[in-house]
DNA sequence: GTGAAAGCGCTAACAG
DNA sequence: CTGTTAGCGCTTTCAC
């Protein structure tokens, strides 16, 4: 069975013929004095008999399970395997591990989730796209850390890290400024969503501050998809004079602005230039290819695991400056990437990697902290 | 701390006015008989405290953790999020979980996470894209059970579940015929892969039993690549009298292929119909959207979890019959999805959905075994 | 129908 | 420098 026939200790300590405490201080690397003989004799029986320690009976014992918790609603989300990747990544790092549960979108299943996830004692729980925060109030409860990754309800909260929509925004209009563009107008997102309205204005923020005044009939609003993109293209395409570029507020719909540009005769990037946001893959093998800026997914999870291990740590130091603290919520800015639907030249930059984690994958990793 | 101030199954037998042993028999279920009215006292406690159980202390007992580990090489390639979100669903229908560790294709990463997770005290393992064998051996050792999901290395093995590359060829090639296509030509991917050689081979099959003979010159090897895709398309249009339909063996090569055909000046699919294979989210907002048909990731990891969970139960019951039973390679077959690129009637079927798992998992849900 | 007690594998006092 | 021992929270004989 299971742990059944595995070699426990004891086993070690007698083959080596030193006490369960010797054995134990030996393989712990404790700070206790030991013999050179006697530690090398311990690692020796150890490693000729394949002894792993049994985690399970040392959490029992240490408190301590350097594990934590995920709770995504769907793995199958677009965001959630680089948010997640991120998290791991950093986990690595510091040798914890994450323990995954979908919560489907139901707030009874994340409850649930939370439940399971303590029962397992986790020492404390990451949120990947939540759209509620009911559950904290039993993370509050059992004392446990928490952060949430781009939460996707709601205003600005403590303990959650998010896309800069604002940053990013700017980063987009200003490669359209710098192009010469002057009539730029926005397909904008659902106005019901935060983040839509932050690329909105951002978008008119940055167009001010260029001393561009947006005219009426500019902004037309979308629904995320493909159609949604299309429709408010045709849209866009009866102001006169037309404009001749475009920031559409996610990828799905430059696609659909895309086509219904192409099906009005007109040339992208010739006619109108069209710049995004996400980054998703398919805007890399589209053609034209997708200029957009990125939802830096793997950043945020990377980080939100970082902020996580430092209240982890403060909790176990106990010390009062850094316990329990609540951290303001983090924004990360995406990057631009450079490609065809603007008609920009791709040598701006130096590279175009769709997985933004993996560019940055190995700084933020050197960053990583040694395990305490 | 951790479990440091969680209720304990003392502090609940405690208010309940019972023994420790009687709470446990109560909370577990036990059939040992217990009288109505201390049941109710010991639950209502329970409740009334948040009792959690403490799963390590219940695993040390039982020797039983309800968790398998998942090894996968890169959460990031595309298809281990599918596979993963099935062997999640399986593992919840059984209350189990997964333990998720990349090994990033590095052997030494591999073991390391074997050794980890069975230090976790995990019940088994399911291999994920697994790219080398080497591993199974600590794990055969260590007498666990494992599985392997989609693998990439060599020829049929044990205890593997994989594509059924011929049937879905045959689905891909029948369809172009039942379009009246009789010049049908292959894109392969590279004939080092086993993937590769199926497709090809399945394609010459099934047209020979059409009473169709290959023509030389009607298979070009690509790369898996876009670039690949038009640079075997640019080959295939030399051929005269020109090919009318091309099965190209993954969608990334395909979309390749549609750039070259439309850059000579002709269309898909009036001109050439195309047919790809994997089924990725590109393809389908892509224009023309691919015909194509899915590899089955979300079912094979769902299937893969299935035979694990058996596996676990032979190895519970220590039944000789079901004892650490081997299983022959399980092949399973993906779904056509027609869209454009055949100039089929899409009405011919009744949904369109990328993530076949959506609409399988239901029904796989429903067959989904009660925890013994 | 209920309870007392042993023990899973390990770590951390405490004693020498 | 080494060893003995208590006990983490739980399940499960065994006795009543």
């Amino acid at each position: 069975m299971s742990t059944g026939l595995s070699i426990t200790l004891a086993a070690v300590a007698r083959a080596a013929g030193v006490s369960l405490a010797t054995a134990s201080r030996v393989l712990n690397n404790s700070d206790h004095p030991i013999s050179t003989k006697t530690r090398a004799r311990v690692l020796q029986s150890a490693n000729a008999m394949g002894y792993r320690p049994n985690l399970l009976a040392r959490s029992m014992r240490t408190d301590r399970t350097y594990t934590i918790g995920i709770i995504a609603d769907d793995l199958l989300s677009p965001f959630t395997p680089p948010i997640i990747r991120g998290i791991q990544d950093y986990l690595k790092a510091i040798d914890y591990l994450g323990l995954i549960i979908n919560s489907d979108w139901d707030p009874a299943l994340e409850q649930a989730a939370i439940n399971r996830l303590l029962s397992h004692a986790v020492e404390g729980i990451i949120f990947v796209e939540s759209g509620h925060l009911a559950a904290t109030q039993a993370l509050v409860e059992a004392q446990k850390p928490y952060m949430f990754v781009h939460r996707l309800f709601g205003a600005s909260i403590q303990n959650s890290v998010v896309p800069d929509d604002v940053q990013a925004t700017r980063l987009v209009i200003d490669h359209l400024l710098g192009l010469g563009h002057r009539r730029i107008a926005h397909i904008a997102g659902p106005q019901g969503w935060h983040s839509a309205q932050r690329r909105l204005e951002s978008y008119q923020a940055t167009l001010a501050a260029g001393g561009i005044a947006v005219e009426p009939g500019w902004v037309a609003e979308g629904n995320w998809e493909y159609d949604g993109g299309a429709g408010a293209m045709r849209q866009l395409l009866q102001v006169n004079p037309p404009p001749t570029a475009i920031f559409v507020a996610n990828d799905y719909m430059a696609l659909g602005a895309i086509a219904a540009i192409q099906a009005a005769g007109l040339q992208v990037p010739h006619d109108i230039a069209i710049a995004s946001y996400d980054n998703r893959e398919f805007g890399r093998v589209h053609h034209p290819a997708l200029t957009t800026v990125s939802l830096p997914a793997y950043e945020m999870g990377f980080r939100a695991a970082e902020l996580l291990w430092q209240k982890i740590q403060g909790d176990l130091t106990d010390h009062p400056a850094t316990h329990r603290a609540d951290f303001d919520e983090v924004k990360i800015c995406g990057q631009l990437y450079i490609r065809e639907s603007c008609g920009a030249d791709p040598a701006q930059q130096t590279h175009d990697e769709l997985d933004v984690g993996t560019t940055v994958r190995h700084r933020l990793i050197g960053k990583a902290p040694e395990r305490e």
